[in-house]
DNA sequence: ATTACTAGGTTGCGAGTAG
DNA sequence: TCTACTCGCAACCTAGTAA
């Protein structure tokens, strides 16, 4: 029944590549063993995969008796296209640095917090388990802007007990400046919440207000 | 006799950029299934790879009773960024927009372009076999340098007869435009040459000034 | 020099399953 | 849940070779 087998081998990456570093948009000449020799493996297998990545309109050929031109189809340049933006979204990530100014919250955080229906999310998602309580952090709203625009948050789902519902909530690891030393936190930005762009609720593993002995109006750097 | 078997398998960089998403200096915890589903292999292949990764010292795991974390280690990083340059390199190629006007040349050209041990070379490298004569092409000098600062020449070697040796020359490959198409086309730069930056020596498969009906003064538009 | 077939060995895969 | 073992079978590899 013939299946729409569309998986596409790791392999295939490697040649698209070797392809396409001598023409993006034009007929190359590239014989089965120079391909094979620069990329690791035998001439016999670099016409098999040849062979396959055309059938699977990857690359069209022209298969001559001395040799063959080969072209990137639009399905290989969108496959190292996807690839190249996977890498550039990995690499070039550009990190927010951010200072603030400790102020006192109104202490529900601490509730919040605590919740399993959080907890659980928190643990599997930051990779830590939350201290009760939060750092309430006064920054700039130009900044506080910036931070909400950032596209990349980790969704915390809301959920609901018998007695109430609680709201989602979206976070981005964080890590606090302290001494050199970087402290694995997260900033925490609830769906529905009573604090505008310049305030900043921050969680992290224990309680940083007492490990780094801080008080209202303690200044706080840290990277997003 | 354990060969240094030091060759990285393709599918290894599917699991590098699945951690990357998620950290590229930090733990994450990443279970088997997860990876499975993700790059679409089985929960045992993924087993086996991620282990085999350990091995290669491409991550480094620490697994507990009811999942793991891993990081990717140096040589994993420097994988990815290896195949984002390459990438990089691929998709950034700034293209030069050159714009030249015609003028006679020496006719030497017609006589090196003609030699067998630059002829062949021309076929093998550039994928055309050069008419025998060259178009000269000034361009204004600022032009001309941004062409001797572009890296990615392709090299046609010197070579000697019994008589003489020829030199070496650099060249890159072109696009002359003329009337919404195409022409393919090349620069050449001799390492020994008369010409300043601002003379381009222009090669094609037929004679551009017949078919195109130029005289000297005309203007030509080229891509690089 | 090419491409690519066949043949037989090797590696990789994943269902089943243990811990 | 999790990791990871065994094992049968499928996929993949390359040497030899034809064209």
């Amino acid at each position: 029944m013939g299946e729409n087998e569309s998986l596409i081998k790791s392999r295939y990456l490697d040649v698209l590549i070797e392809i396409a570093r001598q023409g993006l948009n034009e007929e190359v000449k590239l014989s089965t063993s120079r391909l094979a020799a620069s990329i690791g493996i035998s001439q016999q297998s670099a016409s098999r995969i040849m062979k396959e990545m055309e059938e699977t309109g990857l690359v069209s050929r022209k298969v001559f008796i001395d040799g063959q031109v080969v072209k990137l189809e639009k399905k290989g340049i969108d496959l190292l296209q996807e690839r190249y933006s996977e890498l550039n979204k990995i690499f070039s990530k550009k990190k927010l640095k951010i200072t603030g100014e400790l102020v006192s919250g109104l202490g529900e955080g601490r509730y919040y917090i605590g919740l399993k229906g959080y907890k659980k999310q928190f643990k599997d998602k930051l990779n830590f388990i939350p201290y009760s309580g939060t750092l309430n952090l006064r920054v700039d709203s130009k900044t506080g802007r910036e931070l909400q625009a950032m596209s990349e948050f980790i969704l915390i789902e809301g959920f609901r007990t018998k007695k109430r519902s609680f709201g989602g909530l979206k976070c981005a690891k964080a890590k606090i400046e302290h001494k050199n030393n970087q402290i694995v936190a997260a900033v925490i930005k609830p769906f529905r919440t009573v604090h505008g762009d310049d305030i900043l609720e921050v969680i992290a593993p224990y309680c940083i207000r007492e490990k780094l002995r801080l008080k209202d109006g303690s200044r706080i750097r840290m990277t997003i």
